[in-house]
DNA sequence: ATGCGGAATGTGGAATGCCAAATTATTTTC
DNA sequence: GAAAATAATTTGGCATTCCACATTCCGCAT
């Protein structure tokens, strides 16, 4: 009788979120032209949804329409870094302000289950799930500022921030330094202490930034990309 | 020779741009239902590029998809409104800060020249025209920030806070009052003078937020929408 | 009358085909 | 052999068609 569970997933979403996870992963290199019929082909779904997902990922800046006709992943700077970073510098504080109106014990028991879990993670050295759990961390506060339209910014500077990949230059000291900034902002927030968590966060965001631009410099140092200029 | 102006323009470009003008110029009321097939014969179009229309404007918060099927002119609310400004005020300081560091004196030409005829349209009463120069004004300035990332957040938060048109409620007072503020950034952008730019550009964003909330009110309070909850 | 089941309808999702613009390969010409 | 002309291919835009899912409507049975 039942066979077919109703695939209640659409294709398009399906193809945006593959898509969207190859880029972020790194599995596609930037530059790397995305055809929508290959594409299409390789999904085993007709070019429909795959052209849906690319213009998705167009607005997302994950993707670039080339001047005269096809798609390309997206490339990212130095530049585009620190200006993301810099955007989220004045967005994320706002969440963490609005987060505090909010607060409630079963959040901060998230949160600290969150820390708890990437702790898990370091001592495994299991890269993936470290950073699955920073994001994670990120969007539990996000969600706690109850605010889709906040939200919905800081996602978006999120992801486009997360598009150079780092190609797991790991980071166990960083990851040491990371979790500790995660309990000072918990901390602040259970205080219900705005200045400090505030100040937390813009630490944590400032510390992530420079070593973003830390690895940048030795990754192109050594790395596919050009030389030194 | 000439013949065929190289139409340049594609449908689903044509087809989103007038969408999003009708929906932020308030000819389609929140709530409305949007149909595909209707606004393709309406355009003289098929589905397929106002299919893509409808789906980038989803991403833009300015239509949203009902939960089981169709798409609806978004709705705007209150809180909204102050969410979007308050990121606006964290963001748009930040361009004039960018800005000031490219200021040229073609730049201080463009933005003086834009509040000369804004003072014209105020003369004329051409809302359409006051509202069109303000856009414009913000635009110049976020170009002299030259950060197409910084610019693209802001045009996004720019977009869905005029999304509650006002029904040309007409605004002299205001208009008055924003050359004024207009020319306060001016001045200080001149100087070269990055805290009191910003503090101006916050005090006229704070400004424009208060009034569109006192216009939300006394709308509300005689408008279409409900009586007074 | 009321409640239930099935058909008709509305509506977006997806597949497919054709077309135009651009790029690339090939041939022609000097 | 090089440059120009032309043919072939690539690739996305758009139209059309079919399909799946939900809602609405209508008639039948109780």
């Amino acid at each position: 009788m039942i066979e077919k569970l109703p695939v209640s997933k659409k294709l398009r979403q399906l193809a945006t979120e593959e898509l969207r996870a190859a880029i972020l992963e790194g599995k596609i290199a930037p530059g790397t032209r995305l055809v929508e019929r290959t594409l299409a082909e390789e999904m085993g779904i007709s070019r429909t949804p795959v052209h849906d997902a690319l213009n998705r990922l167009v607005v997302e800046n994950l993707v670039k329409k080339l001047p005269n006709n096809g798609f390309a992943v997206a490339q990212i700077e130095r530049k585009d870094i620190i200006e993301l970073y810099t955007i989220r510098l004045r967005l994320e504080p706002l969440a963490v302000e609005w987060a505090i109106s909010h607060i409630s014990p079963s959040i901060i028991r998230k949160l600290k289950k969150n820390i708890e879990r990437m702790e898990k993670c370091l001592s495994k050295s299991d890269i993936g799930c470290i950073k699955e759990m920073n994001i994670q961390f990120h969007q539990i506060l996000l969600s706690a500022a109850q605010s889709h339209v906040l939200a919905s910014f800081i996602e978006q500077a999120q992801i486009n921030s997360r598009l150079f990949r780092i190609r797991s230059l790991s980071a166990p000291n960083r990851t040491t330094q990371v979790i500790a900034e995660h309990k000072t902002i918990v901390e602040a927030l259970e205080k219900a202490d705005v200045k400090a968590a505030v100040e937390s966060m813009t630490e944590h965001l400032t510390n992530a930034l420079n070593w973003r631009l830390l690895l940048l410099e030795s990754h192109s140092g050594n790395g596919v990309e050009n030389e030194d200029t």
